[in-house]
DNA sequence: GCCTTTATAGTCACTGTGACTATTGAAAGG
DNA sequence: CCTTTCAATAGTCACAGTGACTATAAAGGC
């Protein structure tokens, strides 16, 4: 329930803030990015940090975030627009910030490669930076990153949100790239390829055109992402069950 | 970023309220049953809701969670205390609750067969109601209810999550209930024993008494609570092949 | 032309699974 | 005591999905 006590005056006690604090992912270069920023104000100043910042009276959390994203990295307005957000959960611990009670709503998103960002109001400055590569991070941040890469590797195994990180069209060898860059492992390149192709809704065949000059070596066909949520049969990561068959 | 804007006064804007709002299920007699209370006050006073209730300035929403459950059903302290209980997701919509702003985090909990709860202070009364006989809810409850529902389901197929629906000592036959239950569907009872069986860390024999008379027809085996937390391989329901979500 | 590189096609053995059928063992009812 | 009843448990069989691997196709560099 959600019964104000009798008498309740809602100035008089001690007030909760609300943030919303955003894991935002890309894969560049093979690897699994980032996106953080230099906080410029006390506390933690000069330490890194995920974007985010404070729920207006009138909005809502996802709201806020895609506010505090454009504002935080200056990514284009259409990107934020449009990129995939999904929430993540809620850090309500008392004193996880020194100033005051704040409980921050966390969202994850996933972005194809992207331009540099630049700073905005509050950050010295913001960067993408390699998961692998992240130093303690200011307030619990270094946990929500921990759950949002958990998540995100769980989620590419039975939805189809490698996609997300892809471009509008892309190769089967890029959509991998993904995959291995997200979960740190190699996959064999005929065995991934056949079940992509065998997972109803993950991707189609772009109809434009057809292939894509990428180097030397033969042209990979293009495709877009399909409209399955979930995934029916799963791509399963190898390797990381507890002692079951491998 | 979790920065207070210069010259920030606590008091001086309007401030939120968090909240607490939980989707208590159990399985009896075949069906899945949600937690439901009574509310005795406006606003939706005479409504079914979710039980729930503010978190102090001095407790994590986690902690609000389980004092909340304890006060408004009288469950007992122990049961309280150790029942399996997960953050689902929060709500924060401007206009959610009439009244003022208030960003509610909602949990999940799994409970085994329990006595009927007595209603608390803030509620006329509580009780267990079938799934598919709840009727519309006070607030956004409606809606918690259902990602709650469908949070469970899709949780039985990757985890060991049934067993916390389960006494300590369980036979595969109650564990199937479990799943047929919460799934709606009917499974097959050698193949799902074999699944189970072949699943290390789902269930592991317990060694005390072998057997337990429920009836007429051979005692079954016992079985208790595995430490997985991930199953390999998951016991997916029936039903997925066509494409779309199941 | 030949060689390298990358995409794509195909093979094969093995595992997990759905749909069944068969057997076991304990209690219920004469 | 013996038979019936019924749930638990064991076993069979065909097939889809997958890992490991090999083979072919299509491009660029020389």
């Amino acid at each position: 329930m959600t019964n104000v006590p009798s008498g309740y005056d809602k100035h008089a006690f001690e007030p909760f803030a609300v943030t919303v604090d955003l894991a935002v992912f890309t894969v560049r270069v093979d690897s699994l990015q980032v996106l953080l920023v230099e906080r410029a104000l006390e506390p933690f100043a000069g330490r890194w940090a995920l974007p985010g910042g404070f729920v207006l009276p009138e909005e809502s959390a996802e709201t806020a975030a895609r506010r505090e994203l454009a504002e935080e990295t200056g990514l284009p307005g259409d990107v934020v627009g449009s990129l995939h957000l999904e929430q993540l959960r809620t850090y309500s611990d008392p004193g996880r910030d020194p100033r005051m009670r704040v409980v921050s709503v966390a969202y994850t998103a996933l972005v194809p490669d992207l331009p540099e960002p630049r700073a905005g109001t509050d950050a010295a400055q913001a960067r993408w930076i390699a998961y692998d590569n992240v130093e303690p991070l200011a307030f619990d941040h270094d946990r929500i990153l921990r759950d949002a890469r958990d998540r995100v590797r769980a989620k590419l195994e039975y939805t189809g949100l490698a996609t997300a990180f892809c471009a509008p069209a892309f190769t089967l060898g890029e959509l991998q790239q993904v995959y291995e860059a997200v979960w740190g492992t190699t996959l064999d390149r005929p065995n991934f390829r056949r079940k992509v192709l065998a997972t109803p809704g993950l991707v189609e065949p772009a109809e434009g055109p057809p292939r894509r000059t990428a180097g030397r070596g033969k042209p990979a066909a293009l495709y877009r992402a399909g409209g399955a949520r979930a995934l029916h049969p799963p791509l399963l990561r190898p390797g990381g069950k507890g002692g079951g068959p491998r």
